[in-house]
DNA sequence: CTGAATCCGCTTGGATACTG
DNA sequence: CAGTATCCAAGCGGATTCAG
């Protein structure tokens, strides 16, 4: 560790930001969206057709379930398998590369759940910070 | 690998978008955005300043930035230091909260640049079968 | 230097209706 | 059941301008 500002966290390290060609900022892109962790984690999760998954994922629209899986399938994520049958019947799944960023969400929702409670107070705290400031 | 649905992979367990009121999905709205995520990495770099904090992410807006840090603060995750001097003189830093998500972010990092070779090779399959398909 | 405020275009995304 | 197409409102977010 050299002198200056050489404090910098392990995580910080690993992507440059600054660099608009840098991988993190399409994949910051494609997962910074509101539904696709969500479509990932219930497909992750064995959710395979369309009907069960708008019904899992509850206030998505079919307009956005689609658009989010079609997305998700483009970038190698999930697979998308249909029978061509009648009526019609469509399976979804994670593909290898897609259980991969599964497994790299999981410190992110163990996150969630452990420190929901310490946010919201914090979000408590700052709003009594606000109103003792005005 | 047991028979029907069973196989749900550990990480998909943990958090339940099914319910609306489940702290996935406004942690997620949270740093579901297309900044948040950015700045909570610079910041965790070292990076404490509005201007530098500007040139550091490019493309971001002034208007922008001030948003996400104060949506961040908000949360308890970065800290706002006003040095109340003129010129004025303001210093952010990540709050041990903040610390522990990026912490929790690192694997992702990873993800992003272990596999987005990977990633951008199935999108280019992916063209390619649907040029093929029509 | 930090940032608030305004204007405004573009995208996001929901509701609805329609197809196979 | 699965999905597309269209319409349209809301708000995201950038450029600019003003202030302390």
């Amino acid at each position: 560790m050299s002198a200056t500002t050489s404090t910098v966290p392990a995580w910080a390290a690993r992507v440059d930001p600054c660099d608009a060609a840098c991988p993190s900022r399409e994949m910051l892109d494609l997962i910074g969206d509101r539904w696709s962790l969500l479509v990932l984690l219930v497909v992750g999760r064995g959710v395979r057709r369309n009907g069960e998954l708008k019904r899992h994922i509850g206030g998505i629209s079919q307009k956005m379930l689609t658009q989010t899986l079609r997305a998700l399938e483009a970038n190698g994520l999930v697979t998308r398998h249909d029978f061509a049958t009648v009526p019609p019947h469509v399976e979804y799944a994670l593909t290898p590369l897609g259980m991969t960023l599964g497994d790299a969400l999981g410190p992110l929702f163990h996150w969630i759940e452990t420190y929901h409670g310490a946010v919201v107070q914090a979000r408590g705290d700052y709003a009594v910070r606000q109103a003792e400031a005005a």
